[in-house]
DNA sequence: CGCTGCTGTTAACTAGTAGCGAACACTCTG
DNA sequence: CAGAGTGTTCGCTACTAGTTAACAGCAGCG
């Protein structure tokens, strides 16, 4: 057995701040004390059980969440924990992660699958619905990285939108070279080949959505 | 909101129940008093958070059963209630714009379509391909606004992914009420009666994908 | 029938803690 | 410097989580 209380209070303040919340606030909308939310987030209290489940509501995270040391909202259990994924392949981009089988899932920052690339990409995954085909994920790009470490162009059956959070990105599709900035967003037909590189000097993040109009079903 | 004690002994009861377990046997491996159990099931105490784990774990099911007013034993994840679910209209956010046309397409922010709600609501439209039943915008919810000025649950067809760029939003996913704030992600089975409201003060924006997966695939 | 062993429930009590207010140290901003 | 924000610690108390004990009801068994 292990004890769910000695993460709960690290984790609830991973949670909070990942939400950029300041305790104070929690604690008024909670309604305790600012005093009290810090003895929990520290382990020197326990909250009740009715303190516990506003405190999940509040932050947006199921009441499992606060126990498990490393958990994933959508399975329910401790996931593939990102880094390490041997992804040898790389194939379609809607199959970088396995299918997970929730109807609603919602996740928090610190609590995404993480896919790391060699070439300074990561894509962390924001939601796993049992739906196939589908990827939506937060894609970081550090400068110089490239989605393809030799630069050539891939191509998938499907579709793909992106929207740029930070930073900026250089999109080629088929013959055309973009340019993606900050609150532009971009959408195509991703059987044109194409391909994604960092040429600024400042980190890309994106919001991207890969559907894989799966080729032969 | 609702109250999540007042449902949480009769829960239980009925989970031991089902699980043909006797009370005095859960007080035994659970090391309490089968007085307290009782009292317990019976609304007339409450159990930490320690011993509410401990159960929720002897009994396996996830914490968070145990306060959805309305579940499954078998799913585990609460269904989709029929009470108030009958909105045939209202019709797919999908079908919000006419599907464009093309294969590349690159949105600078003020050259977006935008599609405004009486409620304080705005679409504004980040990609348009010729990919039918897709859509792909930027969801902007002033504070009090709501998906639904009455405050309606919708259902569609299909599955709905989002991401918080900034603010909160409330969510209310079949008997599940969530907050979604900053940075944080959301992915669901859009045929659960839904809803959105902003019950902070602050402009929620967030980056919406729907996918009306066409019910007669 | 009484006895034994099970079921769940209630009453009275207490040890422990949930939660508080006040004061703390720190960093920014003006 | 003051002022407003951050989070943390201390000492206290009102309350309640959890206890034991006695309760009622139902089954089988000689």
């Amino acid at each position: 057995m292990f004890d769910p209380m000695e993460n709960l209070g690290p984790r609830l303040k991973a949670i909070r701040l990942a939400s950029e919340k300041s305790l104070r606030e929690v604690a008024r909308r909670l309604d305790v004390s600012p005093s009290f939310l810090s003895q929990i987030e520290n382990g020197k209290s326990q909250p009740s059980v009715v303190t516990l489940y506003a405190l999940a509501r509040l932050l947006g995270v199921p009441v499992d969440t606060l126990f498990s040391p490393t958990f994933d909202v959508q399975r329910g259990l401790a996931p593939i924990d990102g880094e390490l994924i041997d992804r040898s392949h790389l194939g379609h981009p809607a199959d970088a992660w396995d299918q997970g089988g929730a109807r609603v899932s919602l996740i928090n920052p610190q609590n995404r699958s993480v896919l790391t690339m060699d070439t300074g990409v990561r894509w962390e995954r924001l939601a796993a619905t049992h739906e196939p085909d589908i990827n939506f994920m937060e894609i970081i790009y550090e400068p110089g990285a490239g989605s393809n470490a030799n630069g050539e162009l891939i191509q998938h059956d499907g579709y793909e939108y992106g929207y740029a959070i930070d930073g900026e990105i250089e999109v080629t599709i088929g013959d055309s070279v973009l340019n993606l900035s900050k609150n532009q967003s971009i959408g195509f037909d991703s059987s044109i080949p194409h391909r994604f590189r960092n040429t600024g000097s400042v980190t890309f993040r994106g919001i991207w959505f890969v559907h894989g109009c799966h080729p032969a079903e």
